[in-house]
DNA sequence: CCCATATGGATAGTGGAGCTATCCAATAGC
DNA sequence: GCTATTGGATAGCTCCACTATCCATATGGG
């Protein structure tokens, strides 16, 4: 197929798709002459793909391309894969070390994970922190300089929540068959899962208000 | 104080503070001569509270403005207020209607709410769908384009979290003692614990996915 | 009282991100 | 042969969140 019927199937303009293979989001075609290119039913899926990424789980463009490679590198096992690739996406502001705020911040969430008994993402030993951990601590920073509560037991319901919801995340993973499948599966349905997720909340929430200030 | 001091308590630049001035983010100060501003500690608290919105929660500052707002809108009740302002909240594309799978993504969505009970977000009938409910179609769309699975029934367990999640925001908004301290602690709190979210099933996925695929 | 300094306000400019429009030479297809 | 289309390169556009400059007006140390 080439790059008009490209577009035509996917629903992106013929501009964007350049531009997406001029970023490196999108393998070149098999050029056949000088001016024309052939494209399959694998670069339709990865344009879905990216597609995804970007509009639906708000990716940047230079993340995208740093989780798509990371989700192809042969050298890597399946937990490793889905690692760098988690570890690709985006992660907010780095959290203010000159700020007391940030050194509290991090204590509550080493204690949350020791609670829970994460080996990853705590700061002492192991691996350098996950991007993840950062972003935590930044939030909680936040919380707390504008004067929430958010101790390790109140973040503790939070953390179970998210314990689970892995749980389900990882259950739907290994419906695939093949490695390869997994991990773009895990990708996927890590980034994709996030608006998902964060939609229900704001129903959920919508709806505990109503049940509890609703007809006031 | 004056723009200098309240620059330097919050740590954001006098530029910045112009900016959030003009676009309406932050009330004037008192104005004590032709060339000086007053500012109370009720600045330095929206500020903070600003940043946290904008760097954070990655609000765009035109809905931050909506969503402050919102917040302080004294002819809204409770639930109200923090309808308006979440609804003001981003909340992606809107789902392409001339797309089938939306179609599909619309019933599953449906179907799910009723299944959990909510009387919110549903399409048929009631208040206009919340934006949240859009976002959910939206991200269900794009996962099974890609031809991932996300039936009502794959969708549950994170909606069942969801809900707890939701309990425990409410939990937290609950121990506010005015109104007023409850909207602004929902909104602060439904804002900033969504990275705290994130960032937790990230942390959770990766400690899962070491449990399950570690050490291949 | 004087004058360097600081202040608040207005306006224009910056840099990054994500496209988009224009141009071009080489071809495909009639 | 001739027109329309293709892929590729490049420059431009729009939006956003700031940021830098300018200016008339105070302020405060001497």
């Amino acid at each position: 197929m080439r790059l008009a019927e490209l577009s035509a199937r996917s629903g992106v303009s013929t501009a964007t798709i350049k531009y997406y293979l001029r970023e490196g989001l999108l393998h070149p075609g098999r050029r056949v002459t000088a001016t024309q290119a052939d494209y399959d039913e694998g670069h339709l899926r990865r344009l879905r793909l990216v597609r995804a990424l970007i509009q639906v789980g708000r990716i940047p463009v230079n993340s995208a391309r740093e989780v798509l490679a990371a989700l192809q590198d042969e050298r890597m096992d399946r937990h490793q894969r889905l690692g760098t690739a988690t570890w690709a996406l985006p992660h907010g502001p780095e959290p203010d070390e000159t700020d007391p705020a940030t050194e509290a911040a991090r204590r509550t969430a080493d204690e949350l994970v020791d609670r829970l008994g994460w080996c990853c993402g705590g700061t002492s030993g192991r691996p350098p922190a996950a991007p993840a951990h950062g972003m935590l601590v930044t939030a909680i920073a936040a919380l707390s300089r504008l004067g929430y509560p958010c101790a390790a037991e109140d973040l503790e319901p939070y953390a179970r929540a998210a314990q689970r919801i892995a749980v389900s995340d990882l259950d739907l993973v290994e419906r695939y068959g093949t490695p390869d499948e997994q991990v773009e599966a895990a990708v996927a349905l890590t980034v994709l899962y996030e608006p998902v997720l964060l939609s229900l909340r704001r129903l959920a929430e919508a709806e505990e208000s109503r049940r509890r200030f609703g007809g006031e």
